[in-house]
DNA sequence: AATACGATCAACCGCCGCCCA
DNA sequence: TTGGGCGGCGGTTGATCGTAT
């Protein structure tokens, strides 16, 4: 099968952008915008560049107001909370992050996140000791800001235990007090994302939701709501062990959504726009795929899958006093309320740009 | 100083879903 | 209703750079 390829791969250019097809590129735009199509836009400015190419250099290098490295604790914290309610859905998670893009973010995870959060737990590919500040230098030059992500000043992150699976009990709604677990899940996986039981210690753990436009916020501008328990949470009730449709977190809602009719009622109070409920109502012929769509699952979660080593390897988690399994993980919890996500191409958020925050794009050495 | 190797990140690839004729 | 075109997305690759040996 597979399709036509969108352009003609031998006479167009690949590789990296030089400062004059950027520049070609970033005039014709900003003059007339894209046009409407990226496939027609190149042969109008003399690029022998695909338009596919065109259009992932202007997104990610060229439009206004990007932010190039120096993520924040901030930005960690919302990206690991994403990551971890949505998997690698870049592109949702970028929404979040005004100035960045999803490829950033996608390497940023790769790179450095991934290795802050687990250390190097698994391969040691030189079976040296540990390389983890051979970076140190580049890293202090790219950006000030991450003088305090603690890559390298905070040995916790590469000490963090290999985390054991949440115990439950087999008297209650497996997951009960879902969010109490997560937020364990969290504090194992980051002792500093919070102070105390109750509050993210900068706020910026979880985005923050606000009810009354059905829209996530970004901790920065929101920062006096606890999502965590204040949030309606919706489970996705793959369990064949339970009747339960509903029952209470800490006094809050939680219903399960058995059917596809029930996840399209769902979708639609949660309103058309949001992703959870594009998930619900597009495309979502069973559970099993919704859950794909909407949530973790092992594949998304691979970088956790530390967590989850017992059931990785189909052992019984011994250390529960009960056996826990990948299917049982999916009694989805969902977190966080839907995002809003921008179908702005431009990603227009409020932006908030430091000096010197835009960096130059690299270009190939002459 | 030279080399090896790991880290980074820009860019590509290919699939998916939406839109429209 | 269907099929092609296109944009969008996530995964992957490979050139380049920095550091250790």
């Amino acid at each position: 099968m597979g399709r036509a390829p969108c352009c003609d791969k031998n006479s167009v250019k690949k590789g990296p952008w030089s400062p004059e097809e950027d520049a070609k590129l970033k005039s014709y735009i900003d003059q007339h915008g894209t046009g409407g199509s990226w496939i027609a836009l190149p042969p109008k400015i003399g690029l022998k560049r695909c338009g596919k190419s065109c259009r992932l250099r202007w997104l990610n290098y060229l439009r206004p107001n990007l932010k190039h490295g120096g993520f924040s604790q901030e930005e960690d914290d919302i990206i690991l909370s994403l990551y971890i309610s949505i998997g690698s859905r870049w592109s949702i998670i970028a929404a979040q992050l005004p100035g960045r893009t999803d490829n950033d973010i996608k390497n940023y995870w790769n790179t450095k996140l991934k290795k802050k959060l687990f250390g190097k737990q698994r391969k040691n590919l030189r079976g040296k000791s540990q390389k983890q500040g051979s970076r140190k230098g580049r890293d202090q030059m790219n950006s000030s800001m991450d003088s305090h992500n603690n890559i390298d000043t905070n040995p916790s992150w590469s000490e963090f235990p290999i985390l054991q699976p949440i115990p439950y009990s087999n008297d209650e709604p497996r997951y009960n007090n879902d969010h109490t677990s997560i937020r364990k899940l969290l504090m194992k996986l980051g002792g500093n994302f919070y102070e105390d039981d109750d509050k993210p210690m900068n706020g910026a753990l979880n985005p923050q939701y606000d009810p009354m436009d059905n829209s996530l916020m970004h901790p920065v501008y929101h920062n006096s709501i606890n999502l965590i328990s204040s949030a309606p949470m919706v489970v996705m009730n793959t369990s064949p062990f339970t009747n339960s449709h509903e029952y209470n977190v800490d006094g809050k809602a939680v219903c399960w959504v058995d059917t596809d009719a029930e996840k399209r009622k769902l979708g639609e109070r949660m309103g058309s726009d949001t992703s959870v409920a594009r998930a619900l109502n597009d495309g979502c012929n069973s559970t099993t795929e919704l859950e794909h769509m909407v949530y973790t699952n092992p594949q998304k979660l691979d970088d956790l899958e530390m967590l989850y080593e017992d059931m990785l390897n189909n052992k019984p988690a011994t250390t529960l006093g009960g056996s826990l399994h990948w299917e049982d993980m999916n009694n989805l919890v969902f977190p966080f309320p839907p995002l809003v996500v921008s179908n702005n191409e431009g990603h227009q958020h409020g932006t908030l740009l430091e000096e010197g925050a835009l960096n130059e794009p690299r270009y190939p050495r002459d």
